[in-house]
RNA sequence: CGGGGUGUAGCUCAGUCAGGUUAGAGCGCACGGUUCGGGACCGUGAGGUCGGCGGUUCGAAUCCGCCCACCCCGACCA
């Protein structure tokens, strides 16, 4: 390719929007263009890196399992009939990042946000008996979610590529297989991309199911929480991660319960404060409207009182998966006071008709601060079981810097990530909604047992990128590069340095290399930087000075090192570079 | 959905507070010339419904109202 002749051109100056550095030297280098909030445009030399990245992916799930199993590429339609997400509930599990449309029947379609509905149909069509299986099927398209805020460049999209590969089982065992699979073909993929990741235990959210794990690649610019074990390795994101809760009350005798005047004093801080006790000695009530899916495919609401130590905040996934609940809503100050509440002073002593969930620590704590229910009052010596009693009590706490792991109690570090990819146990959630069943050996009708996998490709070309470059551009690894060497032409308007340049580019080709070739007559500066720029793994120099040796001149893509190379033998060194 | 910010040439921005000739700069682009190893220089030139609609005014990029788009923080988030 010429770059005279490539469409997309490089920018000296970012559009003011962008916000993380890869972004701006995606932008930059003209590989991606913006289009409307969380949608871009692919340009020739982003679209190659993409084609990069899906044969490594496609290598990786075709690859064969040691029971020959393997996955098979197929296609499914972005266009689904919301009967399908109707079938399974996610109509309104996912109501908000739905995109639904009308056809001119009045029939009502979504763009598809995630297949498992379209998978496992087309499974049940297929699949009648355990011989079939296991199966692993997948494809990578485009996917459709009306994020409330898209934000930070390529990470949280509106329109994305994904490869969603879904695995059918014939049980528990089989569906471990497959997972494992999986999860090693996953980190090979971020291997082979160069991005570190992180294996982390996460929520399975609106995907339903039991076991999962979502890579993280960790930065700053990364909108997930995690919490990582320096010692013994654990890694979970915040939303599920436990931590060792030491008692702050072991071996005291429950005291008679006591109301005091705290006038003014809303906030724990300004209460611990006052009294000259720690946060741990205080027990906290924070308010939430909680949403269940009822039987008729609506939604009731009912209010839930959560009753954790002062000095702890509430983790609402935990919550959320303790209730059961579909949708969780932080109840705001004014609207707790409406609900007859006293926000500031409120606890669940003496408190009625309403569902009161406790963190499993402190319900052992003894004698706690709590708020009275009473303006400017509290009690003192509050003690579960006797003074209130929780309906639910589980873990609900979230997880902070510096609490100790669970496995080793050693103090954790908490860091931010962006999700590269997910996989998820479902089970047979959806293989039962659908009705997708086989016949086992016994001839038993029974549902298959499904696993999810899915990488989403924007957020691992952000990632490459964040986790491949210098000051100056872009340093593609050799396998995604859009090119393999960038000939750059010094004063190609000379005929013997284009006649140079362009028999060394045909020979680089005839080899079976990609070529990106810098023909424009541009001063050196321009050329050298836009090399460096883009960000191919070899550049290869044709000169005046050069030619006068007899040679070309070689550098690697993040080297400051030049090479001068005998023209005759340039084909040669450039692959034995380029494989080394 | 709440809060904040921004919309002027292909890009980055000035001009808006304090209304007043043909709305500016740099980069990029076209043409001519001089250069040539890390975004060179000189000259000439093209390029704008100042986000949209409405209003105030003799006169609006500038003031007022409504709307739209984009970005950031938060809510949300497979």
């Amino acid at each position: 390719m010429r770059i005279s002749k490539l469409f997309s051109k490089t920018l000296r100056e970012v559009p003011a929007d962008a916000e993380t550095e890869g972004h701006r030297l995606l932008i930059r280098s003209g590989m991606i263009a913006p289009i409307s909030a969380g949608v871009y445009a692919y340009m020739p030399l982003g679209l190659r890196v993409v084609h990069r990245i899906q044969s490594i992916i496609r290598e990786e799930m075709d690859r064969e399992g040691p029971d020959g199993r393997a996955g098979q590429e197929l296609l499914m339609s972005s266009l689904v009939p919301i009967e399908y997400y109707e079938r399974s509930g996610r109509d309104h599990v996912m109501a908000d990042i739905l995109f639904r449309l009308t056809d001119h029947h009045d029939r009502d379609f979504a763009l598809g946000p995630t297949h498992e509905e379209v998978f496992v149909d087309v499974f049940k069509r297929n699949v009648q008996s355990y011989r079939e299986l296991p199966l692993m099927l997948y494809q990578i398209a485009t996917k459709f979610r009306d994020e409330p805020r898209p934000r930070g460049g390529l990470i949280r999209l509106r329109q994305f590529i994904m490869k969603d590969l879904y695995s059918f089982d014939a049980d528990q065992e089989g569906l471990d297989v497959s997972y494992q699979m999986m999860f090693d073909a996953y980190v090979r993929v971020f291997e082979r991309c160069g991005v570190p990741v992180i294996p982390a235990l996460a929520d399975s959210g609106a995907m339903g199911g039991r076991d999962t794990h979502e890579f993280l690649y960790l930065t700053d610019i990364g909108e997930d929480h995690c919490l990582l074990c320096p010692k013994c390795g654990y890694a979970a994101n915040a939303e599920v991660a436990t931590f060792v809760k030491e008692p702050a009350s072991a071996g005291e005798e429950p005291k008679p319960l006591e109301e005091i005047d705290t006038p003014g004093l809303t906030t724990i801080e300004a209460l611990a404060d006052h009294l000259g006790v720690p946060k741990s000695k205080t027990c906290k009530a924070v308010f939430y409207t909680a949403s269940y899916g009822d039987e008729h495919g609506g939604t009731r609401e009912d209010p839930v009182l959560v009753a954790i130590r002062g000095d702890m905040d509430v983790n609402e996934s935990k919550l959320k998966n303790a209730l059961g609940a579909i949708d969780l809503r932080y109840m705001e100050e004014g609207a707790v006071n409406r609900a007859g509440f006293v926000a500031g002073s409120a606890s669940a002593v003496g408190l009625e008709n309403m569902k009161v969930v406790a963190d499993e620590l402190v319900v052992q704590e003894r004698n706690l601060v709590a708020g009275a229910n009473k303006m400017d009052k509290h009690l003192l010596n509050v003690n579960h079981d006797r003074d209130w009693k929780a309906d639910i009590v589980a873990d609900i706490a979230l997880a902070a810097g510096g609490t100790l792991c669970s496995n080793c109690q050693t103090p954790m570090d908490e860091r931010r990530g962006i999700e590269m990819g997910q996989v998820f146990k479902l089970g047979t959630k959806y293989s039962e909604a659908f009705e997708a069943f086989f016949l086992d050996a016994e001839g038993q009708q029974r549902p298959a047992v499904m696993g999810s996998y899915g990488i989403g490709i924007e957020r691992l070309l952000a990632a490459i990128v964040e986790d491949n470059r210098d000051e100056s551009g872009i340093i593609w690894p050799r396998e995604l590069a859009p090119y393999d060497v960038h000939v750059v032409g010094l004063q190609v308007e000379k005929p013997e340095v284009r006649a140079a340049a362009e028999t060394l580019t045909a020979e680089l080709e005839s080899a079976g290399l990609s070529v990106l070739f810098d023909d424009r007559e541009e001063s050196p500066g321009v050329k050298f930087n836009d090399a460096d720029l883009l960000g191919m793994p070899l550049r290869a120099t044709v000169s005046p000075r050069n030619l006068d040796k007899g040679s070309v001149e070689l550098r690697r893509r993040g080297s400051d090192e030049n090479e001068l190379v005998p023209t005759d033998v340039a084909v040669e060194e450039i692959k034995a570079r380029l494989a080394g």
